[in-house]
Formats: C-alpha cells, structure tokens, sequence
DNA sequence: ACCTGAACACCGTTCAAGT
DNA sequence: ACCTGAACACCGTTCAAGT
C-alpha cells in the first residue's frame, strides 16, 4: 500500500460511500464537537459539495443514527481483550462488555452522548447497548450460562443502566477536555445569567472539597462499582436454584 | 383599542422576563420536544418577536442552561414529601433527594436529557445534580451525619451515577412516547440505511424475550437499586468506625 | 426602557441539471 | 451513476430604528 500516486485536496480518494461518510462523521465529532457538524462542512470535509451526501445518508438525523449504530458494531470487534469462550462463565463476559464499552466512551467522549441519548430503534432497548445483534449475544450468552429468562433480562436492565450512569459522565469530562463545549464568545459572558457566577466562595464545604471533587478516580470507581454489580448479580442467583 | 380591553393573542401580558420565558420554554419543550424549540418560535409562542428575548436570555444557549438551572432549583421546593430535619439520617435524605430528582425526570422527560447532558459550570460537577448549592447541601447533609469528607465525596460520586443511569433511561422511554422523537417522514424510511429493519426474527432469543423486555418495571428497579446503594453505603461507613 | 424590521451568515433539504 | 448549482424555508444573532 503506500504510495498511490492519486493525491487530491484532502480526503477525496475513494468514490465516497455511506462508511466513508460515517467514518469521516466520527472523525470529525472527535476533532470538532458534535455541534460543530453540519452536512455541508462534513461535505467540504469530504471534498464534496453537502449534497452529494444525500445519495448514501438520507439526512442529518440518519447520518447521527449511523455513526451511533457504527460505534455500537464495533463492539463486537474492538474491545480490547478477547472475547471469553462458552466455558469461561458470564462474569468473564460481563467484564469484557463493559470494558468495551467503556473503550467506546473513553477513545469517542463526544460521540458517546449520542449513543446514551439517541432514542433506539425498539423502545425496550436501552442504551448504550442499542442494537440487537449486542442486545441478543448479551441474553443468550447469560441464558446459556444458566439465568433463567427472567434474570437474563434483569441484568440487561441493570447492566445498561450502570454503563450509562458511569461512561456518560466519564465522557463528558473527557469531552469537555477535548472540545470546546460551550465557546463562550467572551462577550456572551456579560448577560443576566442570574447568578453567573460559579463562585465556590459562598459554599464552606465546596471550598474545602473542591480539590477533593476534582481528583480523577474514574477507572477504579468505575472497576469498584462493576464488581460490586456482578456481586449482587451471583447473590441473586443463587436465590433461585437452593428454592 | 377595539372591545377587549387588555386580554391579547396568547401569552402576551407580563412585560416579559427572564422567569416568564425559561417557563415557557420548558412548557414548550414539555409538549413540542427538545428539537422544536427555536428561538422564533418560543418568540411567538410568547406573542412576540424572537429578537426581543435576546433582552433577558443571551442566546439560544444561554437559555437552556437557564431551563436547567431552573428545573435543578425546583429540587429544593418541590420534591413531594417534606425534606428529612437533621435527626432523620442520611439514608432518609438521600432517599428524599432521589425521588425529588426523579420526579422532575417524570415530569419533564423531555427536559431531563438536557440536565444529564450539558457540561456543567464546574468540571466536577455531575449531572443530575449539578448546582453548586445542591451539592452543597448535599456534602454538608452527609458530612453533619457522620461521613468523612472522603466518603461524602465518594457517595455524592455514586448517587449521581446512580441517578443518571436509572433516570436517563426512564425519561428516554416517557419521552418517546410523548413527543414526535423521530417524526419519520415516511419516505425518509426508504433510504439505504443499512440494516433498516427492525426485524426481530433474525434473533430467536429476542423473539422469545421480547414480551418480557416490553415490560415497565421502572418504578420497582429504581427503588430496588436504590436500596442496594444504600446498603453499600452503609456497610462502606461501618468499615470506617471500628478501624 | 422595551420591542421591532431588516439584514447577515449559516443551516438542512429538494430537484433539475450537468458530466 | 454520481455529483453540482441554484433555490427554498428556516435558523441564530446583530443592530439601528421605532415607540
């Protein structure tokens, strides 16, 4: 591979199609934001005129759908790890799917609000495992590992609430690192935003904490609490069978 | 002025204010989504032009940060129930501030992924509760309850996962079902996108599960999880005091 | 002091037309 | 078959002007 001799303006090489769009859609949310993309600065970014889009994207909203359902997909291929075999048990699964999926926040912090918040196709399914080809690997993979129906579907519910609850807010920190979020254009500033001031003085014990507040313990919370979820998972199932 | 004295088209009477029209945006949004709100048309939702509300409110921006801080302030009226006085323990306030948070969750789904979403003022704060004086009141409840200041920063870590994970997803589901969400304009349907079906054969497990999957037990898991915190809380302190 | 009209730059999207 | 130009309806926002 290498050099090709087809050189161009930027990106245009290949006669554009829907992955290359997404990729490109992915690429520049990481780079720029997710306000910042507009189908005709993705179409210049593409060395091609906005409309052109049309042919492989249908629109706005089905260009986001696809870049969420792209992300989603990979995790099948991604995470980092290989994927545990029939014989390793469900908390070995359960472990490599959420550290996947945390790879998805942690390498896509601005595109991952997208996943979390986007309604899905179905309306039982819950983000950020949305799609379902994820959704029937994660039952089948506890149904043949011995929960019954019922508790499979337990732990989809609490397994998805837990995911959100801690990458989306691991992502925003992330993501506000990356971006920049709210470009304030210094003159913006001066409004009657109320109380604009985010003044820590008035507030003793924020004061004293606020260093505290800022330390990063993303990664060992986020262990922490995944243990303890897979904890109360084995307590409940060992509920069933002694019954 | 011809027969009617002082009533007018809609909205139209207070000289307009920054209350009036963050009101009217949640209203607007309660009823229209998130995606319809415009400054234009909350202008003539309030019988004025959109120009004139750049008075009160900065920019579009400006106004749904101030939609958030105004739901978020509603914490300390609202929440049904009376607030737990400081003989009532720490498990009696948390529980007070959860449904508080979940109430506004239920009542405004709409709103809600905006307060779970936006970067907050200060980069250590965590949606849902992202006010500095909410958070104040919460570090300073548990600390005059007996945390230390590290644990008090651990839980406030915890709940707020908590809360976002659980009330992300409820409101997701109340929301879908008010607002138009995706407003499919039937031959936007038709595009390549991909996988467009939402076709649940192909996956016998889902096929099976999903009368299961379809069921609301929302209310239930929430304050069965909320529990189960709790009692990790619990048993987090106990480990402090005999040390 | 409060609101409006007109204007600017930028959007998403359609569609007939180019190659 | 694939892309473009021109156009339409709608945005957020500014600013001089009205009352």
């Amino acid at each position: 591979m290498g050099g090709d001799g087809d050189r161009d303006e930027r990106n245009s090489r290949a006669p554009l199609s829907r992955e290359r769009i997404l990729d490109a859609a992915i690429a520049f949310v990481d780079a720029k934001g997710l306000t910042a993309l507009t189908m005709r600065r993705l179409g210049t970014e593409l060395g091609v005129e906005a409309m052109s889009l049309y042919r492989y994207v249908g629109g706005r909203d089905d260009l986001l759908e696809g870049m969420v359902d792209e992300m989603v997909d990979r995790l099948h291929l991604d995470p980092d790890g290989v994927r545990p075999g029939p014989g390793e048990g469900w908390q070995a699964y359960l472990q490599w799917l959420a550290h996947g999926v945390r790879g998805l926040a942690r390498e896509h912090p601005q595109v991952f609000p997208l996943i979390a918040t986007r309604h899905p196709a179905a309306p039982w399914l819950r983000p950020p495992l949305r799609s379902l080809r994820v959704v029937e690997d994660f039952l089948s993979t506890l149904v043949d590992r011995g929960f019954t129906d019922e508790r499979a579907v337990a732990a989809y519910r609490a397994f998805s609430s837990f995911l959100l609850g801690h990458l989306l807010l691991e992502a925003a920190v992330l993501g506000s690192r990356t971006a920049p979020a709210v470009e304030l254009t210094d003159v913006a500033r001066s409004m009657p935003t109320t109380s604009s001031s985010v003044d820590v003085r008035d507030y003793p014990l924020l004061r004293r904490l606020e260093d505290r507040l800022s330390e990063d313990h993303a990664s060992a919370e986020f262990e922490r609490a995944l243990e303890d979820l897979l904890d109360r998972m084995e307590r409940e199932l060992a509920d069933d069978l002694p019954g």
